[in-house]
DNA sequence: AGACTTATTTACTGAGCGGTAGAAAACTTT
DNA sequence: AAAGTTTTCTACCGCTCAGTAAATAAGTCT
């Protein structure tokens, strides 16, 4: 066993209060008072084993992926474009309407803010440039497998998806109920495939 | 003439550079050092001006939805629902990716906040269901002037492209350049009108 | 038992936050 | 010229921010 004296809190469980205190405040707006009041701990421990606020929300995101968000890289592996498509449009809308956490985080965490949350804006802009550069790929696959029509253009598809995924994460932000976002993935999937 | 030492500053001017730096920093994220640095003015003549922050932010968003956010109106007026449509996604691309200030002020104004922002996150929510309300009533408009078919829901089209220009938003604030989004906007007009 | 290691607690730091007091400056009024 | 009004300036307020020092507690090691 480890030496010296056993932490007293699950990091785990900890790490997973914190994810959904940022989710819900976004980077800037949950301050280490708002973080640590939720888990329960004090600042030195937090500070302890996490390191410091951006590599908290780092380690947050990472379990967001992973986790509440996981259903974006389930819905890729679908064996045909429509499938990935209903599939990452309807578990989007489960995900943003959680009436607990409303919204993504990778859109919410830092779309803007002030100086000293630049690299975690930085940070939410790759991964979200990430995620449309998964779907692009798959389209494109898709293309190739002549499961769309040679036609479109991957990276155009990907980033109308996108486009819709985000609006979704805003909408959700502002307090649109699961209803009424099911019916906008509805109306995204009406003209799917595309021609 | 009016009594007293005369103002040194242009209320209007400062007024809009203090709506830019809102713009690129968001509520939160833009402190009143930043804003006065920007202004050319100090603190006290900030708030005699002004009020405080919040109404500061208040004027900066009325001028934001005259100024650079008048295009979404001026849309509203085309003849057809597909001018409308076409004009509203063409003028926001252009909105959204001024080199200067990329983005739109209603949505990554504050997303998500501490707990002090949340009034002005409330002001940008309600802001935003309006324009998209607006929008819905034009389109029920349309529907009743036969220009748009009978079988589509106002609300659903106004949700819809009001999640196009969201999402439009979101990839501005993520550096995507005018080009990109141009194609976003073909892609979403390919379907309309809708069946 | 005693040395060693790690976590917990309390109390604190310096910096930045939004906002303001008070005096001096610049104007209009009488 | 003197009184009244408004803006300007410098300096400051209390508070919250992220982050930490130092002592104590709770374990494992030899």
């Amino acid at each position: 066993m480890v030496m010296g004296r056993p932490r007293e809190f699950d990091v785990e469980a900890a790490l997973d209060t914190a994810l959904h205190v940022f989710w819900r405040k976004g980077y800037e707006g949950a301050s280490m008072a708002d973080l640590t009041e939720a888990m329960g701990i004090t600042k030195p421990s937090l500070y302890a084993a996490f390191g410091n606020k951006e590599e908290l929300f780092r380690k947050a995101l990472d379990r967001y992926v992973d986790g509440p968000g996981g259903y974006f890289q389930t819905a890729l592996q679908k064996p045909t474009a429509r499938e990935v498509v209903e599939h990452v449009l309807y578990e989007s809308v489960n995900a943003v309407t959680d009436p607990d956490n409303p919204g993504c985080l990778a859109v919410q965490g830092a779309l803007c803010c002030g100086d000293a949350a630049e690299t975690i804006k930085q940070e939410l802009m790759a991964r979200r440039s990430n995620s449309e550069k998964d779907m692009s790929v798959r389209f494109a696959r898709a293309i190739a497998e002549g499961d769309l029509p040679a036609t479109v253009d991957a990276g155009d598809l990907a980033r109308y998806i996108s486009a819709i995924l985000q609006g979704m994460a805003v909408q959700a932000a502002g307090g649109s109920g699961r209803d009424q976002l099911r019916k906008l993935a509805d109306m995204a999937l009406r003209s799917w495939p595309p021609a």
